[in-house]
DNA sequence: GTAGAGTTCTG
DNA sequence: AGAACTCTA
């Protein structure tokens, strides 16, 4: 309306019209051009895996069409450079305004950032919002305004923040279409030839797109809702939300679940239903831990590559890719844990608790380096995301203050008889078990020989034996963690010695990934220049030789969509992925300007740690700043603006540069662990 | 009312 | 694994 220029809305993960602040302000403003940029380059090692891509590519299709019923459509651009291809499309358009919404990844961070910056710069008037979020980051602090490090500590605070999330928006009625008429669309390619028939079944168990997560939202809050506290910890049953996927790709957002699920709490209440109650309860602590995640990337925008807590710096990793693949393709001789790695790899998809399972089994048992597991989780799961995920794998490994214990070994059979009691699941996933009794179903290598006879059993042949025995696993997990200890000392006193500095040794650099992932990530088919060779060592790579197409197009034909989804997993998303931000050059710049921003604007960062916070810091400024909403405070972060060997190395190593993090947690069971280990060692 | 066992929960 | 919590005799 005012000057004519029209406004550029970019959407990113937020692939919906309702409650979609930045489309909100763009229809308010006048006509309307709506982007979408797919530059998967940026992500650097995560580059999208098959089932997130593929359904990112529905979703699109989905909100195109939505767009279209309301008077405009999506813009498509396939680009290397988010931000160059903004300032195309502003110059094909005569836009004059941008508006889109927060994301809080380390490269969206950055690249944000950089995008209000240049974009300001060249005249344009660039407004973000929070539409993922119930609060912004930086608006939930203790009392004494530093960000929270426990999670219930942090979801206490928000559940009793002072204002409630912002109710969720209307869609338009509808858009002034902007003239895009000069602006070229791309046509974006998300899966190649030899993808397509694998990603045909998953149309058979999903549908992407805002309304559909709309249907799904109800579905479960009307149905399996009622009884989540009951049954979220079975493998098997149907009871999530299957809200994951919709929520990593801003289907829906979360202050429309938030709203909903309350509203139904507030009824139930009223009739004294208590389950129905804490059920509600339950639920929304998985929203709130999606919320934490985001929180913690935030404020500590390394947690996907490196662990909060150095306590583990000195660990001897096993890397081994036999285990690796072994676990990849559900062979690892533990029936429950395969079950999970199978269904993972046939529908992309796990049950909350089993995610919990193989993981802690990888790390646990297997002892290998987390990053791997968190990458595969990355290229597999359907709900892939960074933040959720490197949340998961961290807690897993023991590495946030309210993690587990690192030295707390989960026995996969155990839990196979709590979440999965008749061996339901396990059957499902596992063929070759089929026919073996609930006796022995976690536990097939216990069986008397007559009844795996009988169940059509070779241990070593049809079914591996154990991969690696518990007790093996134990023993072999504190001699590590003493020799981790040796190192720990040898570090500490070569410091004292004045030795070297603290950090920069070896064991601060991530454990690379394996050659065959390497070769996955980097051999994407759309940059590829020989996409066949890649196309099929990939395949290769992952297949799961027992199943194979037989099970697939079993369940393909009859089972339908139903079956597959069966496998439930709840509406947390646990996926990794990693950037390289830490590779950024920019990290090493000292940009005092940057520094300045994000203390001004309150953007509680990682750490300035000890000698900032007692300074009066800006406390004050943060929470005026805080509350504006619209077009305000973009999660400013720069990584030149954090000391990046504080931030956690230093931090919790017990090494007297400590600082923050782990101060923070003197009482936290891993350094008590620790420290009780160390005189073991 | 209490000791002790059993159960559940833990981000 | 361990704490907290519940049930039982």
């Amino acid at each position: 309306m005012s000057g004519g220029g029209c406004s550029i809305v970019w959407f990113r993960r937020d692939l919906r019209v309702e409650d979609n602040p930045a489309l909100a302000a763009g229809v308010r403003a006048g006509a309307v051009i709506a982007v979408f940029i797919w530059a998967p380059e940026e992500e650097g090692h995560y580059y999208p895996g098959r089932v997130s891509r593929w359904w990112l590519k529905q979703s699109l299709a989905h909100l195109d069409s939505s767009l279209k019923s309301l008077g405009t459509s999506l813009i498509t651009k396939r680009s290397t450079d988010s931000i160059s291809s903004l300032l195309e499309v502003v110059k094909s358009t005569g836009a004059t305004q941008l508006f889109f919404n927060h994301l809080y990844d380390p490269i969206s961070l950055v690249r944000d950032h950089r995008a209000k910056e240049v974009l300001t710069a060249q005249g344009i008037s660039v407004c973000s919002f929070n539409a993922d979020l119930l609060y912004e980051p930086w608006e939930v602090n203790d009392e004494e305004g530093r960000p929270f490090t426990t999670f219930s500590a942090f979801w206490e605070r928000c559940l009793r923040m002072p204002y409630d999330p912002e109710a969720p928006l209307l869609p338009p009625k509808r858009i002034i279409s902007g003239d895009a008429s000069r602006c070229v669309t791309d046509n974006l390619v998300f899966e190649d030839e030899s993808e397509k028939g694998s990603n045909a079944l998953l149309s058979r168990a999903w549908s992407p797109g805002w309304s559909n997560a709309d249907k799904a939202l109800a579905t479960f809050v009307n149905g399996p809702l009622l009884e989540y506290s009951q049954n979220r910890r079975k493998a098997d049953s149907a009871t999530t939300s299957f809200l994951s996927p919709h929520l990593h790709f801003g289907e829906v957002s979360v202050r429309k679940v938030f709203h909903f699920v309350r509203i139904k709490q507030v009824l139930w209440a009223n009739e004294g239903n208590k389950a129905g109650e804490e059920s509600v309860n339950l639920f929304l602590k998985s929203i709130g831990l999606r919320e934490y995640s985001r929180y913690m990337s935030f404020n500590h925008p390394y947690s996907h590559e490196r662990p909060l807590l150095g306590h583990l710096r000195y660990f001897p990793w096993v890397v081994d890719e036999g285990y690796f693949k072994a676990w990849r393709q559900g062979r690892t001789g533990y029936p429950l844990v395969d079950a999970g790695m199978r269904e993972l790899w046939a529908t992309g998809w796990l049950h909350d608790r089993i995610r919990v399972v193989v993981s802690s089994f990888f790390v646990k048992v297997l002892q290998l380096p987390w990053r791997w597991g968190m990458k595969y989780f990355w290229d597999t799961l359907l709900d892939a995301d960074l933040e959720s995920d490197a949340l998961g794998w961290q807690y897993i490994s023991g590495t946030l203050p309210d993690g587990r214990e690192f030295d707390r070994i989960d026995n996969p059979q155990f839990v196979g008889y709590k979440c999965d009691p008749h061996g339901e699941y396990v059957r499902r996933w596992l063929p070759e078990l089929a026919r073996l009794p609930t006796e022995w179903i976690h536990h097939p290598w216990n069986a008397p020989e007559s009844v795996l006879e009988a169940a059509g059993i070779e241990l070593g042949s049809n079914y591996p034996l154990p991969i690696v025995e518990i007790d093996a696993a134990k023993v072999r997990l504190e001699q590590a963690l003493s020799q981790m200890w040796q190192h720990e000392a040898a570090a500490r006193a070569a410091i004292e010695n004045g030795m070297e500095e603290g950090h920069g040794d070896s064991a601060d650099s991530p454990i690379e990934f394996p050659q065959a992932m390497q070769m996955e990530m980097d051999h994407e088919p759309v940059r590829n220049n020989n996409p066949v060779m890649v196309t099929v060592r990939r395949y290769e790579d992952q297949m799961v030789p027992s199943m194979t197409s037989s099970l697939f197009r079993a369940e393909d034909e009859e089972n339908s969509s139903v079956d597959i989804r069966n496998s439930v997993v709840d509406n947390r998303a646990e996926v990794p992925t990693d950037v390289n931000v830490a590779e950024d050059p920019r990290r090493n710049m000292v940009d005092q300007a940057a520094v300045q921003t994000a203390r001004t604007n309150a953007t509680p960062h990682f750490n300035f740690a000890v000698g900032r916070r007692n300074s009066e810091d800006s406390t004050a400024e943060s929470s005026s700043s805080t509350r504006e909403r619209d077009g305000g405070v973009v999660p400013v972060w720069s990584p030149s603006s954090t000391n990046y060997s504080d931030q956690y190395v230093g931090d919790d190593n017990g090494m007297g540069t400590s600082s923050s993090y782990l101060q923070r947690h003197p009482q936290s069971h891993q350094l008590m662990n620790w420290q009780r280990l160390s005189q073991t060692g």
